[in-house]
DNA sequence: TATATTTGCGTAGTCAACTACATAAAAAGA
DNA sequence: TCTTTTTATGTAGTTGACTACGCAAATATA
């Protein structure tokens, strides 16, 4: 990012619009790696293999609050996962309201393959950010805005001038 | 972000994927503090707000040099922020294929308000974050994976695994 | 000067995330 | 048991980024 950023010349004002322009360019790369090595899965299909892979089988609500996500991102996700062939559905035979996701045999096969994949990118990632220590850092991100969200924080701002 | 959270145990393979539900849960809370404000403006207008106001009119693709964005994307919110009357837009009398944006006086009457907004914003995140330091990690963040990509990083780490 | 290349802008198409709302089944309560 | 509330899922609609491609104007080159 050169000379001429005028986002980082706003200083803290300008600091979502990097977070975001970041994590957009990690996820753009990501698409590109896998086109670029003839693999055809997404940048977030990953967490739900890992997620099947780790847990077993899990109902979208299930998967959703384990990944932090709104339910409609994951029914998204994941019926395009199932287009593609890598998960299967059942309805739950105790509770009919619910949809159970599971890993299919296609994912068993292929997942030895994706995770040489994915382990090069977290160590890419880990050589990148270990001395700065990244895990921590984006944990306390979290806690902080997470807990008191980012509008809440502007609003007792706003509140502080006028009091 | 509470205890279970599956994307945390992943570690730096998480990473990225934390980095964007962070940056995006900040957009829509963004967007929610306009709409409880009652402010017909978007989250990442600001950006084209303060610039312009910082140095003057600039054609679509110098704007998209200086905060770094593609210039579609550019196109997508300054036509946005025309409909709302924000920007005015004329060819450039020199060179005929650029269009020069320029805040409009609309603009220059609500600007004042609006920094209120984006000062008391831009508080509650230095409030939050500067303890730890966040604009040089994102400095670094930026440092690391703009020059050298996720893409690029995940290549090298699967060739040295096969030498 | 005529042709080739580069530059600036715009459109189309793709994907990701969200909220709001609808529907149906399960659970709770009267 | 009947009614009300909660829960699980799905759909629709909004926004935000990107790449790829096309076109026209400006610039460079032969």
């Amino acid at each position: 990012m050169g000379n001429n950023d005028f986002v980082k010349e706003l200083g803290y004002l300008g600091f979502t619009m990097r977070l975001k322009r970041i994590s957009d360019a990690m996820m753009h790369e990501g698409r590109r790696l896998y086109s670029e090595l003839d693999v055809d899965i997404e940048p977030n299909w990953y967490v739900i293999f890992k997620l099947l892979k780790s847990r077993g089988a899990q109902s979208v609500t299930e998967i959703a609050e384990s990944i932090k996500m709104a339910h409609p991102s994951v029914i998204h996700i994941t019926n395009k996962m199932m287009d593609a062939g890598y998960l299967i559905s059942e309805k739950d035979p105790t509770d009919s309201r619910k949809r159970v996701l599971d890993l299919s045999t296609r994912s068993i096969k292929m997942l030895p393959e994706y995770e040489k994949i994915w382990n090069a990118g977290e160590k890419g990632v880990e050589e990148a950010l270990k001395e700065i220590d990244a895990l921590t850092f984006i944990s306390i991100l979290e806690e902080k805005f997470f807990n008191k969200g980012f509008k809440e924080r502007t609003l007792e701002q706003l509140n502080n001038k006028k009091s």
